[in-house]
RNA sequence: GCGGGUAUGGCGGAAUUGGCAGACGCGCCGGAUUUAGGAUCCGGUGGGCAACCGUGCAGGUUCGACCCCUGUUACCCGCACCA
């Protein structure tokens, strides 16, 4: 059979989708598989073979799964809130809703190109009102539990966007949408209470199969440290007690004999509290205004050069020992992390270390085991100038004995902090679901009434941002002005709008029960589909949107929403597919792949069997054409088969090779070894050829073990060969364990550990035969000549390894 | 700086987890076919004339090391003054 994808890809997808023929079942009574793959941002651009690579994975599991008798749902949708649709929307004057929907077109179109087993019935699309209803219920939700508050504080804001970005999207200084440099700016903003969850989202890794490093970027990002609060007392420039104390985080209280003084963030409020106090006043406020015009990016990248001021007329007290020691303000102190004042140990901290040396403060050493002269020393040892602590030779004990301490004095306790910071929850942006939150000068912030929802989003003809960087939605009277729900009197809507990461917080559920008007999802089909088994996705997305989804999702379970406390059971990642140069895809370097392109020059199959073909699924791997042609060459050669395929049972030659293949393919896509599995394959296809035929029965179980892989030459042949059912649902085939092993194997013979012959042996022969067949073969007779043997070692169906002298 | 990872032919990558390194594919070389090119098919392809040598580098453990241990270098990815 020659492929001729052009009719085959396009017949094929026709009657998939006329049979139905991926739709999941709810309650099915066969096992159930939810396989998840990360819903696309519909871009203008369209996709690149990124997107492929990205769904082939689960595409293929998912497959093989309902060949397997597996009720599955793999679903697919879209995230189409944002940024970049509603900036192209500006550029080209048009509305975003126009953008959208012409985006989700493409990509749609694009996708059934590639022939997905995608679930078609229940795509969403996160911009549609009755999917953003429900992304609002559970914000209100959260408004309800007391997860949702407003602040002042100073923000990420990007000048170029006009808008307020969380830490998460302003990493390293740069606007994760367009990357110019972000500014602080001091901001309302809503906050969601991650932070309350930070313990919960640790724990519920341990339930969870992530891979390791998915797994460790989540614990880092959460940062939970433990260590102790303390209170240093404060004293004016006479040494009077001024009645305030100041509260510092350690993670190292063993040290606090060592404190020569202490550092606070130049923002720490005692600076306004204690103003009058302070003789140099105005030399600490010029240096908190130098540290404001700093971006948080600056003043991290700033690492050697320790700047600070000291507070002249206001000292602490270190409780440990009584001593004076003086305060100053620096920018290496953050307001964000512990309390915003630190304890400083030169001798045994790097940081403390510097700033000392910088302002010559003394250098106390507690801790043997270094050379505080040259640097600090930060590694355990015995415990000196510490008083009840001298002696001690752990850290851990040392700390116990602090810690106890400052309990018994009532000035420090045990405690723990997070590197998570709660997540700034809103966008002056257009393209976002509302906040459904009404400002009522008497009653406060009121949530919309849940009838009221959706709160929909209003038709505008200018979206384009205040340069105040306020919301496009506060222009619009009609939208702003309201009453209050709880009062009745006139009252403004909030006119922000939600992050991008808040639709996507909870897809994988509406996917259950798409069209559910009165729940975001069926309780009962909730509790059949939940959790996703299996997630794939991009590395990217691993702290800030599984983050994001798995708080929200263990928000829901607290308030009995959903059935589960964690969404995904299990949790992969593929590689990035590079240029053909060897960069990073972009459409600036040129060397972008579209797979339309491909799949018009080779057809779907070919598109599908290269990318997993490529190499290692969860590695990066650089696009070659050449090799792309390769897999073309491939699956011509599966359908030459047809030409060579007769009869029927077992072809003896190729009985052990088939059991193999069979077996190595289905373990293979199970531990996502795709290029492996493709190989084997490919290695049972240059067998077929020398041995010149194939039964009809054994072409089908090469095309049946190929099909999810390459559906669509697959559907073909098995139509050609008489099948009538579809391949693509026809079972799984099965192995036989026993037949997986040939009956004679070859043996490595080594003498001294290196080869020096092979011998062909029965599998099942003893030790002592395969020896003396070692020992007979001329090779390494020749090389024991005149030695004498001292070890003989058989690894059984491996090697065998003489000894001699 | 801290944490994690990777390093194997000209290239992408395999290697049953300590047992014949280089599966499979690309590329390349030769042959067949073709007026020619392309496509296709067949054969070859780590290096070296050879003994042998070869998995970033230097050691070690072992009958045997790409795999384990110690040290080291380069690159990639996270996080980044986290107290």
């Amino acid at each position: 059979m020659k492929y001729e994808f052009n009719r085959i890809d396009q017949k094929w997808q026709d009657r998939w989708e006329k049979e139905g023929a991926f739709a999941a079942a709810d309650y099915s009574e066969k096992p159930k598989f939810y396989g998840l793959v990360e819903f696309p941002y519909p871009s203008g651009a369209g996709m690149h073979v990124g997107h492929i690579k990205a769904y082939s994975g689960l595409e293929v599991i998912s497959r093989k799964r309902r060949k397997q008798g597996y009720n599955v749902l793999f679903p697919i949708g879209f995230d189409a809130y944002g940024l970049p649709t509603e900036n192209s929307a500006i550029k080209f004057n048009t509305h975003p809703r126009i953008l959208t929907d012409r985006n989700i077109e493409k990509f749609t179109s694009q996708l059934k190109r590639v022939g997905f087993s995608f679930d078609w019935n229940r795509v969403i699309d996160t911009t549609d009102e009755n999917y953003y209803k429900w992304t609002q219920y559970i914000f209100r939700k959260m408004f309800d539990e007391g997860l949702v508050f407003r602040a002042k504080t100073l923000v990420n804001y990007c000048p170029h966007c006009k808008v307020v970005l969380s830490n998460e999207d302003s990493q390293g200084g740069k606007c994760d949408i367009c990357h110019n440099d972000i500014v602080q700016k001091s901001k309302d903003v809503w906050y969601l209470r991650i932070t309350q969850y930070a313990d919960k989202l640790l724990e519920g890794l341990d339930t969870v199969d992530y891979l390791p490093n998915v797994r460790l970027q989540q614990e880092n990002w959460i940062g939970r440290s433990t260590g102790a609060f303390a209170n240093f007392a404060l004293v004016d420039a006479d040494g009077n007690d001024i009645g305030e104390s100041l509260r510092i985080y350690t993670t190292r209280c063993d040290t606090m004999f060592g404190v020569t003084f202490m550092v606070i963030a130049p923002e720490h409020p005692i600076l306004e509290k204690y103003a009058d106090k302070l003789n140099n006043k105005a030399e600490l406020d010029a240096y908190k205004a130098e540290c404001a015009k700093k971006t948080e990016f600056e003043r991290t990248q700033l690492v050697k050069d320790k700047t600070g001021v000291r507070l002249d007329g206001i000292a602490a007290v270190n409780p440990a020992n009584g001593k004076q020691i003086p305060v100053y303000i620096s920018d290496y102190v953050m307001m964000g992390y512990g309390t915003g004042a630190i304890m400083a140990v030169p001798a045994h901290d790097e940081r403390d270390y510097e700033f000392a040396k910088k302002f010559g403060i003394d250098i106390i050493e507690v801790i043997k085991g270094g050379d505080i002269d040259k640097e600090a020393y930060t590694g355990d040892g015995e415990m000196v100038n510490s008083d009840f602590l001298n002696g001690i030779q752990t850290k851990k004990e040392a700390i116990a004995a602090m810690l106890k301490f400052l309990s018994e004095k009532g000035i420090g306790e045990e405690g723990v902090q997070y590197k998570m910071k709660d997540w700034a929850f809103n966008r002056q942006r257009y393209w976002g679901e509302p906040i459904p939150i009404v400002h009522c000068p008497f009653c406060g912030d009121v949530g919309v009434p849940y009838e009221e929802l959706p709160l929909k989003l209003p038709v505008l003809e200018n979206f384009v941002p205040g340069e105040g960087g306020e919301s496009p939605l506060a222009k619009i009277d009609s939208f702003v002005n309201c009453t209050c729900p709880k009062c009745g009197k006139p009252a403004k809507r909030e006119t922000d709008t939600m992050p991008q990461w808040a639709g996507s917080s909870w897809y994988f559920l509406r996917y259950i029960d798409p069209t559910n008007a009165d729940a975001l999802a069926d309780p009962e089909k909730l509790k059949y589909w939940l959790p996703v088994d299996w997630y794939n996705g991009g590395m990217e997305h691993v702290t800030r949107h599984m983050i994001y989804s798995r708080f929200w999702h263990h928000f829901l379970y607290d308030i009995g929403e959903v059935p589960t406390s964690e969404p995904y059971a299990k949790r992969t990642a593929q590689g990035l597919i590079l240029g053909s140069d060897g960069e990073k895809m972009s459409k600036s370097r040129g060397n972008v792949v579209d797979p339309n392109d491909v799949i018009d020059e080779y057809g779907a199959d070919v598109l599908r069997v290269y990318v997993l073909f490529m190499g290692d699924y969860a590695s990066a791997a650089p696009w070659s054409d050449s090799s792309v042609r390769g897999c073309k060459r491939f699956l011509d050669r599966v359908g030459a088969l047809t030409d060579i395929a007769a009869g029927r049972g077992v072809t003896p030659e190729l009985e052990t090779a088939f059991h193999k293949t069979i077996k190595k393919v289905t373990t293979d896509i199970e531990d996502m070894k795709f290029n492996t599995a493709i190989a084997a394959m490919m290695s049972l296809l240059n067998e077929i050829y020398e041995v010149g035929h194939i039964t009809l029965d054994e072409l089908e179980t090469f095309i049946s073990i190929l099909n999810p892989f390459a559906p669509h030459i697959t559907e073909e042949i098995w139509e050609m060969i008489g099948g009538k059912e579809l391949l693509s649902l026809k079972e799984w085939p099965a192995y036989d364990e026993a037949k997986t092993v040939d009956d004679t194997i070859e043996i490595a013979v080594q003498i001294c550990g290196k080869v020096k012959g092979t011998i062909t042996v029965p599998a099942a022969a003893a030790q002592a035969d395969v020896i003396a067949a070692a020992k007979a073969d001329a090779k390494v007779a020749a090389a024991l000549e005149g030695k004498t043997i001292v070890k003989e070692i058989y690894v059984p169906g491996r090697i065998v390894n003489i000894v001699a002298k």
